[in-house]
DNA sequence: TCGATACCTGTCCAAATGGACAGGTATTTT
DNA sequence: AAAATACCTGTCCATTTGGACAGGTATCGA
């Protein structure tokens, strides 16, 4: 952070429009300068040396050098410029290359007039800000859990067979004989779609069934 | 959103100090009010039956109603109220099942004084918003967990078995004998700190080992 | 050079697993 | 009443597994 009085703010876009944009957005600012402009990840480095801004808006998909390149390069060179992608896409991939090169927020362009200077703020005290449809992004990988629609039974017979006890231990203790057991692992393969107790005891962990 | 001139805001949280302090905050802004304090999450879903708040500050943990199923009630029976998690709290597990059930916002408690108002008045605007430190929660989820210093032969070992080949088979793949194979799979054993062949793969499925 | 570690191999045998049958009951839906 | 589900049980037999040995080599650091 180079000044106490005001924000200072790179613009690294390829878009003519963008730039427009945020000129008139950070123009009617008191704590927000528009420092740097510059149209790829290159030339954002390049103006990142020069004035040491404390934030730096950012696309992803450039010209010469990228925003997941230049976040990355930005990153590791100037640990303490924070970067604020500013990008028309939305999709898994983009957000999380920039996440894990350094990006501290990710607002899509449509979002944008809603306004930036808030969210730049945020930023600079340390928050990460998402536009709501980034967001959905954010939450959905976890939550892969397909519905295998496993019964009751079949569910607890996959729990204590995760624990590790033996089919035998297992029957025992649902009351139920041998048979019915394997009655049971075989539904369960059928409804997993897997030939074996090990991919269905993988597949059940990583889908936090069990 | 009730109102065009103020952010109506509930606090749902059972520690008395935190009352305090969001009470300090917020009755220093013009704009944002704090319309209700409630102890619990049972509380809080009364409260924003009453006075339908824009934004509801969300402990996690709490007697009666814990934040995790307040929030999923409430974002089932009023899907226009935000709701903004402040917890002490950063795991992955309850960040993300605060997300899951519709939070669009995440602050430790510790990051809490670095403004919330600007935070509430970002998530009004639509954003999301999480304290830097719980937004490398959002970026790490494939971490490998804990290090049971498995070599490398074992860890391929451990990956064939998961997909579901039998001994021979993976024997066959790492141009070993079942000899061998079974020699590590002890080893593995060992380390994990297991019994069983399942025990085994589910250890290593929850820990992204596979 | 010694010890530790990772890696490799074999044999023998008991136990566990799974496939291929062939039955049964209770409940719910059509 | 018939069909569909979920649930239960059995037998027979091949395959798989894992335990308990008892060996081997190559590499690395003390």
């Amino acid at each position: 952070m180079t000044s106490e009085s005001s924000i200072r703010v790179v613009l690294v876009d390829d878009h003519f429009q963008m730039h427009r944009i945020v000129q008139t957005i950070l123009g009617a600012t008191e704590d927000i300068k528009l420092v740097g402009q510059a149209a790829n990840g290159q030339e954002g480095l390049n103006l990142c040396e020069q004035y040491q801004p404390d934030i730096v808006l950012m696309d992803v998909v450039m010209p010469v050098m990228g925003g997941i390149q230049a976040t990355q390069v930005l990153h590791e060179r100037y640990p303490d410029i924070k970067v604020l992608v500013l990008s028309s896409f939305q999709d898994h991939e983009s957000v999380y290359a920039m996440l894990r090169n350094g990006a501290v927020g990710y607002l899509t362009k449509g979002t944008l007039a809603e306004d930036l200077a808030e969210t730049i703020r945020a930023t600079c005290q340390g928050k990460m800000v998402f536009s709501s449809d980034v967001g959905a992004q954010l939450v959905s990988p976890p939550q892969p859990s397909k519905d295998y629609h496993l019964t009751d039974r079949e569910l607890e017979v996959l729990v204590h067979l995760a624990e590790g006890l033996s089919n035998q231990q297992t029957a025992l203790k649902l009351s139920i004989s041998t048979s019915t057991l394997k009655y049971h692992m075989n539904n369960i393969y059928e409804k997993l779609g897997v030939q074996t107790r090990s991919e269905a005891l993988v597949l059940a962990a990583k889908n936090n069934m069990i």
